[in-house]
DNA sequence: CTGGCGCCTATTTTT
DNA sequence: TAGGCGCCAG
């Protein structure tokens, strides 16, 4: 296939930092591939000095792979195709000695940062779910900002501002004790360095020649700074982003960096993909009418050459399960007239708890289907032990890690010495194994207890180092023998069973580790530590080829169905209060959610069915919810409402457009 | 392993 | 209100 013409205007232009606005199914996977082979053939930059970045794992081994396809291994080879939080990774661990870390730093999770919070809160917030969600949050939004506690404590703030800073900065010094960094970290980090520090600048400036960003609209305040740290004044970028699938926000994402971007590089080239090789005519008619609604920077039109397409069909249901039975009915038939398989169809919804009922129904007919999201292997206790295990051994300072392992299998270290070696350690202002390798530990704890301790310490001590010197796969395995894990694993489990599958997934991680560890054509060994802060970013494989080509039908959220395409997409639940989402209609903010009925729609090929409830059971009450105002925004000429008297849906329609542009005016006027 | 009781929570989630 | 989950007893 040949590349049309905006396509070839962002693969050929690189003479200057250059913005691809790319429309839903434009082909930009194909744009971003192409340039980097162009680069790399065309203008002989060498892939190692080639970075790209993109938000998920997933789309960092999608567009590996779609490279070594065009490009070929050899040509492909030292290409770095990364998360931003890798690339943030791969920053520090060549740096950290001028971040003033040690190396073997641990990764926390957002498990790890909340239990951490919890323990230094415990006298304030008293374990106060709310607010300790609130605390984590607003630390993690300070540091997308690339705002510091000491920054922070300088502004003028409320009282409980003024309790959060406080935390924050205690949060921070108890990372730093337990040589430990958070997700946030792996992209905060490298900016500040690379920010105060122009020797590294340089370096690091030097090293990426061309650097090009997926998901553009996605990055938060402290990735862009990244993105224009590393590109420097030679601006030699791309990045590619659709303000329209702008979904995030409540994240952090900024999608007005779209707009920064042209004023931090007024050369900058931008090219518009606008025509679209995914969906019939009439989807995109729909889609474009929808998104008109929201105000736009870019003006921006898709169009296509695949044929006007059915009819977009809106299903109306007396309640929830009938909503269920109806689009469960609708798709059977709709599969034996048109002879179609099951993977072909996907039905998306606002929240993960509306997926219930369709689980139910699909599960009752036996058609087979997947629900996205949630992968359990990592919450699963064996695996959770193994990785806390692997984490103590490359950082000995890794207070979870540690708590979770030091007595798991059962070494006769409970609960009140922990608490003593606890605040032993708080007093030191060290990490709990810091403490229990002290001189003076024994001022603390005697006897057995103590002798325990020190027989854990040492245990640790020599089997990391055997796991950092040696062969770390056999270390391994030694380490699981020597803990006896396995009978331990026998003994406390509710059924044989249950263990032997806890075995089993621990070989799967096994598996991983040793892939990792080995390394292959595409990736370079790692040392333990690399893997474990890879598995910790969920940075492998997962269970590709499981479920791939499996043809079942597809559940997902709105929220985890852009990317992908389907040739019969459901959009179930089209009403007011579910989408637009009563919270976002509360605080005036519908055009995200309008933006996430456009990427719904704009994930479906050939047909689209719309469905909603005329009843619907909502905290123990019966509502009946409106219809979405969205569908009331769609071109009517291409909607089929089920049932429905013509006239009361233009009544409605008038009524609600009148709603639409009120909305839209406060809108305009409150953004500026 | 199972059933029952009581508690919690109802928007999206990656790294 | 209902469903999910953890905990405990049997």
């Amino acid at each position: 296939m040949k590349l049309n013409d905006g396509q070839n205007q962002a693969v050929n232009y690189i003479s200057g930092p250059c913005l691809v606005l790319a429309g839903a199914g434009s082909g930009k996977t194909r744009v971003i591939t192409n340039k980097i082979a162009y680069l790399v053939r065309e203008c002989g930059i060498p892939a190692r000095q080639i970075a790209a970045v993109t938000f998920t794992n997933k789309a960092a081994r999608e567009m590996k792979e779609r490279v070594g396809q065009t490009l070929g291994k050899k040509e492909a080879r030292g290409l770095k195709v990364s998360t931003f939080h890798t690339m943030g990774l791969s920053i520090i661990k060549s740096e950290f000695r001028s971040i003033g870390i040690k190396a073997g730093f641990s990764l926390f999770d957002d498990k790890d940062t909340f239990s951490l919070l919890k323990d230094l809160t415990e006298e304030t917030l008293d374990g106060d779910k709310e607010q300790l969600f609130l605390l984590q949050s607003c630390i993690s939004n300070w540091k997308n900002d690339l705002i510091l506690p000491e920054q922070l404590q300088k502004q003028a703030l409320s009282p409980g501002e003024v309790e959060f800073a406080k935390f924050y900065l205690d949060y921070q010094t108890h990372l730093r004790a337990y040589n430990a960094l958070d997700f946030d970290d792996l992209i905060l980090m490298p900016t500040l360095l690379l920010k105060s520090n122009e020797t590294v600048r340089t370096k690091w400036q030097n090293k990426i020649k061309y650097l090009l960003v997926d998901e553009y609209q996605d990055t938060n305040t402290s990735q862009y700074e990244l993105v224009r740290l590393l590109v420097g004044e030679r601006a030699r970028f791309t990045v590619v982003g659709d303000d329209d699938q702008s979904i995030y926000s409540w994240r952090g994402a900024r999608p007005q960096n779209l707009v920064l971007l042209k004023e931090d590089f007024p050369a900058l080239k931008l090219i518009k993909l606008e025509q679209n090789y995914r969906s019939s005519g009439r989807i995109l008619h729909c889609a474009n009418i929808l998104i008109q609604n929201n105000p736009h920077v870019f003006e921006k039109k898709l169009f296509s050459e695949l044929g006007y397409g059915e009819t977009l069909k809106i299903i109306i249901a007396k309640n929830e399960e009938h909503e269920a039975e109806r689009v469960v009915a609708e798709l059977l038939a709709h599969k034996f007239m048109k002879n179609t398989q099951y993977k072909d169809y996907a039905v998306l919804y606002r929240g993960n708890h509306q997926s219930r009922l369709f689980e139910k129904l699909l599960m009752s007919n036996r058609i087979p289907y997947k629900i996205s999201g949630g992968m359990s292997f990592f919450g699963r206790a064996e695996v959770k032990d193994i990785m806390a295990y692997l984490r103590l051994l490359v950082n000995q300072d890794d207070d979870n890690a540690l708590l979770r392992v030091i007595n798991t299998p059962t070494r006769g270290i409970g609960r009140v010495t922990l608490e003593k070696l606890g605040s032993f350690a708080n007093q030191l202002g060290c990490s709990i194994f810091e403490a229990a390798c002290h001189p003076q530990l024994h001022s603390v704890i005697t006897g057995k207890a103590q002798q325990h301790i020190s027989h854990f310490t040492r245990w640790i001590v020599e089997l990391s180092d055997n796991a950092t010197r040696g062969d770390g796969i056999s270390a391994i395995r030694d380490m699981i023998k020597a803990m006896q894990y396995e009978e331990w694993l026998y003994e406390s489990s509710t059924s044989p069973k249950a263990a032997e599958m806890a075995m089993a997934n621990i070989s799967t991680l096994f598996g991983w580790i040793s892939d990792m560890l080995e390394g292959n054509e595409l990736d370079p060994p790692m040392t333990l530590q690399e893997v474990v802060n890879r598995l910790i970013l969920r940075d492998m494989m997962e269970r590709s080829e499981e479920e791939e080509g499996a043809d079942q039908v597809q559940l997902m959220t709105l929220h985890a169905s852009k990317g992908l395409e389907f040739p019969y997409v459901f959009m179930v639940g089209m009403e007011e209060g579910l989408l637009p989402h009563q919270s976002s209609i509360d605080e005036n903010n519908i055009e995200e959610e309008r933006r996430l009925t456009y990427v719904g729609i704009t994930r479906a090929q050939q047909e689209l069915f719309f469905t909603l409830c005329k009843e619907r059971r909502q905290y123990g009450e019966v509502i009946q919810p409106e219809p979405s105002r969205f569908l009331y925004e769609l071109p009517q000429d291409d909607v089929e409402w089920e049932h429905k008297k013509v006239k009361d849906s233009a009544e409605v329609r008038q009524q609600k457009g009148k709603t639409g542009i009120a909305n839209l005016r406060n809108i305009l006027s409150s953004g500026k």
